[in-house]
DNA sequence: AGGAAATATTTCTGTACAGGCATATGGGTG
DNA sequence: CACCCATATGCCTGTACAGAAATATTTCCT
């Protein structure tokens, strides 16, 4: 599955902003979250692929971690489309700075 | 259908790619890409439905621009995580691995 | 060793969606 | 008006995947 794939899911954008607190068992997840403890795991099982967290064996929980390299991907994909825009924005302010 | 959603069809990020160069027919669209016309069209109806282009009727063809301002809900839910990576130097780590 | 806790995996169901082909629609031209 | 071109839409099929419930697995504790 690719990043972007990864990403365009709510419930594992909702992981991936939860793991900017901090890292965090699965369980913890589970609790924060609006989903089955089955659904969760499924979800981390798809950002590990994608290789946006980490997991670390702690006792008998999985300490997950936010990985966030991979989401450079997308930044990367986005950066011609960030100049695009913001050279047309350039435009409207020069054009609403000659007609006010 | 979600901004995520619809970048994450490579074929559709393909469209977008095509649409910086400029304002293109949907025919020069299929000429471009490895798909079937109604397949192009079906991924313009999705992009058109995402606010990510917009069509303006010439003749018999339909001009297709690319509109990146939805683009931006994907910069900013990407803003903190870049300042993560960068604030714990992966993004310079990434960058060495690359370029030793 | 036995049981409980934490997590992963399996199984099932429904749904979304990509792709191809055939067909409809709408505008342009003779 | 009849015909062609450009594009959209319908229909069909296969596949991917999300969610729930039940079950398996691993590890800790007593």
């Amino acid at each position: 599955m690719s990043v972007f794939s990864a990403v365009a899911e709510p419930h594992r954008r909702q992981i991936l902003d939860l793991l900017r607190e901090g890292e965090m068992s699965a369980g913890e997840l589970v609790e924060r979250m609006d989903l089955s403890q089955p659904g969760v795991s499924k979800h981390l099982k798809a950002l590990r692929e994608a290789g946006l967290v980490a997991v670390r064996v702690h006792g008998r929980r999985r300490v997950y971690a936010l990985e966030p390299e991979p989401l450079e991907e997308i930044v990367d994909w986005l950066e011609p489309y960030r100049m695009l825009w913001s050279s047309r924005l350039d435009r409207l302010e020069h054009h609403l700075r000659e007609n006010p």
